[in-house]
DNA sequence: AGCAATACAGCAAGCGCTTTCTATGTAGAG
DNA sequence: CTCTACATAGAAAGCGCTTGCTGTATTGCT
């Protein structure tokens, strides 16, 4: 039926071991000797048993990339980057890899249930990135299972994600916190004192730093922190418009709005636009991540630029071992903060 | 070192084969001695190594998905619709499946190796999304392989790609000509006759299926066709742009631009703005696909809607074996115009 | 009470490959 | 011309799991 590692033996006239050596190309083997193999292996249409290699080489060639919504360029962008760095098809020599890239859907229960498949099948290497959930039992059920990750010789990187202390995991960090006090900052020198805060699901980190950044941009120029001016909400566009509605409704005088991600600072825009306030006169929008969509928003957005696909691609060759991981394991990426038409000096 | 079947066994007192056939579940087992071994495996924090069970099983529990470009939310929305009915975690009962993303990057190369990488690793089941390449030899090489595939019994499913003949693979295959027909018919019913049309890339079935598309609702209307109205390029957002200024070089009295998707349709807008046009004042502007972005564009974007999501969960199911293939394995999805405010009637 | 049927559990034979160790042939050294 | 060294190739022992087949109690019938 399938043909086997033994038929292109039999066909090549030589030992199972030998046609082994010849694919892997790890053990010499005379020239003449890997040719007649190889004629075999084309002529026998053969393809190697993946789960019969990994069995008997107590390795696998399989790398799983965690995201939290495959849908969101944001995970998009930095999964492509992961993906064309791990030596896939196309990538440089090594053998090839399959990346795995699973959608936990921002649930905990199924973060860990995707550790455990990607365990179960022994990935060479795990990359989780986004934000996590702080919810302390789940984190140190996460941590547990790094960290048995890392003792059983899968490397593990966390993208945009924050350091998970003695787990082994490297963490290329996002400063989330710096950018959005960046943010908040540019606004309040064009004047806004104002500000309406639309931040993401409460128990994420990622939405936690962001709203600290923005809080410490307040503190800093000593505006006022009115808690009615935040409202939570998801890092969707949808959740951006009804956030903003609501805002409204709180603070009619509102001069701008702050949104989590750039998704939810389109809804904000849109929600803006028909309760008839223009964008930047009468109130500014901000955005971050500026995904690529964002300069072609009208006007265009002000946003953090935060290096999705440049911090995709180093956690991919780290997880390949291809770059040294950061002195501690520990890197923070900073993002850059991108003045658009959306913003400008408030009305007076 | 590792734990293995054989030390929950030795644990709770029963042979291997007690413990294998307590974890899958499909062998008698009574309840006092499953549940021994399941506090065994509890104790002992086992985890199936899931190549040996592959190997010994001749199955495996990975579903390949490949798609063009992962960062595109269009891919990226089947992707996610695809696995979250695959049965992955958080999926109903049945095992759990992991969903191995491939990005091709449009590579017809990439497009073959993954395939083969995915029937090495004995994949359950291959989606493929997105057009095809129009190149003879390479689909000829691309139907051997799926052919190979459902012949070892791996289900292939074409989501939004064309039907492959003789290879037993289920299509799905999305309405590009009768949706590009219908969207052209909408702009000349508006009264437009001069059109740019900016294309894809050449040699790929979604262009050509537009494409024509577009001629055939032009003819039909007998408006001349000028070849020099029609511009090929990426299908990213700058090859829109600069398409745009192309046909503009060329025809400074366009009425409409009709883009190969949304995210080209808004790089049009971005070049038309910046040229001094008002949309749709000036130019009508229309896209195709209808990604989430497109309705915040300003103006909301004109264009045919694709069930990406639906044709995906549908393809998840079929991939599945939990949904009957269509008759003759074959499915067309259509799409529906949606005319928003990019699209007016041409100033006179 | 005696026999067939049923419900579990175990044995053992692989699944297809990798890899250590051993064997063989050839070449260079003394 | 014999001895050691090297280059290759093969034999065989698993890797950790599944599953067909074979027991052995236990249950249900008559």
């Amino acid at each position: 039926m399938t043909v086997t590692l033994a038929d292109v033996a039999a066909r090549a006239q030589v030992s199972p071991a030998t046609v082994s050596r010849v694919l892997n190309g790890n053990y010499p083997v005379a020239a003449s000797t890997r040719e007649r193999v190889l004629k075999a292996v084309d002529e026998l249409d053969y393809v190697l048993n993946g789960p019969a290699s990994a069995l008997a080489a107590a390795t696998s060639d399989l790398v799983g990339i965690l995201v939290n919504d495959i849908a969101d360029p944001f995970f998009g962008i930095m999964a492509s980057a992961i993906q064309s760095e791990i030596g896939g098809p196309g990538g440089r020599a090594g053998g090839e890899r399959l990346a795995v890239v699973c959608n936990t859907g921002g649930s905990p229960d199924r973060e860990l249930t995707y550790l455990t498949l990607l365990q179960r099948q022994r990935a060479a290497a795990v990359v989780l990135t986004g934000g996590a959930v702080e919810d302390a039992p789940h984190a140190a059920a996460v941590s547990a299972k790094l960290r048995k990750l890392t003792d059983a010789g899968t490397r593990v990187v966390l993208c945009g994600r924050p350091p998970a202390p003695d787990t082994g995991a490297i963490a290329l960090a996002f400063d989330n916190r710096g950018g959005a006090r960046q943010l908040t900052e540019h606004l309040i020198g064009l004047g806004h004192r104002r500000l309406g805060y639309i931040a993401g699901p409460e128990e994420r980190t990622t939405t936690r730093h962001r709203l600290e950044g923005h809080r410490e941009a307040l503190a800093a120029a000593g505006v006022e922190d009115d808690p009615r001016r935040t409202v939570h909400g998801r890092y969707d566009r949808r959740s951006g418009y009804e956030a903003t509605l609501e805002l409204l409704r709180r603070d009619p005088d509102l001069t701008a709005v702050v949104a989590a991600n750039d998704s939810v600072a389109l809804g904000a825009c849109a929600a803006l636009r028909e309760s008839g306030l223009r964008i930047p006169q009468d109130v500014s929008v901000a955005g971050f991540d500026d995904l690529p969509f964002s300069i072609d928003a009208v006007p265009s957005l002000t946003t953090v630029r935060l290096p999705l696909a440049g911090a995709g691609a180093r956690a991919g060759r780290i997880a390949m071992g291809r770059e040294e991981p950061p002195p501690g394991g520990i890197a923070t990426v900073r993002g850059e903060l991108m003045v658009r038409g959306s913003s400008a000096v408030p009305r007076v």
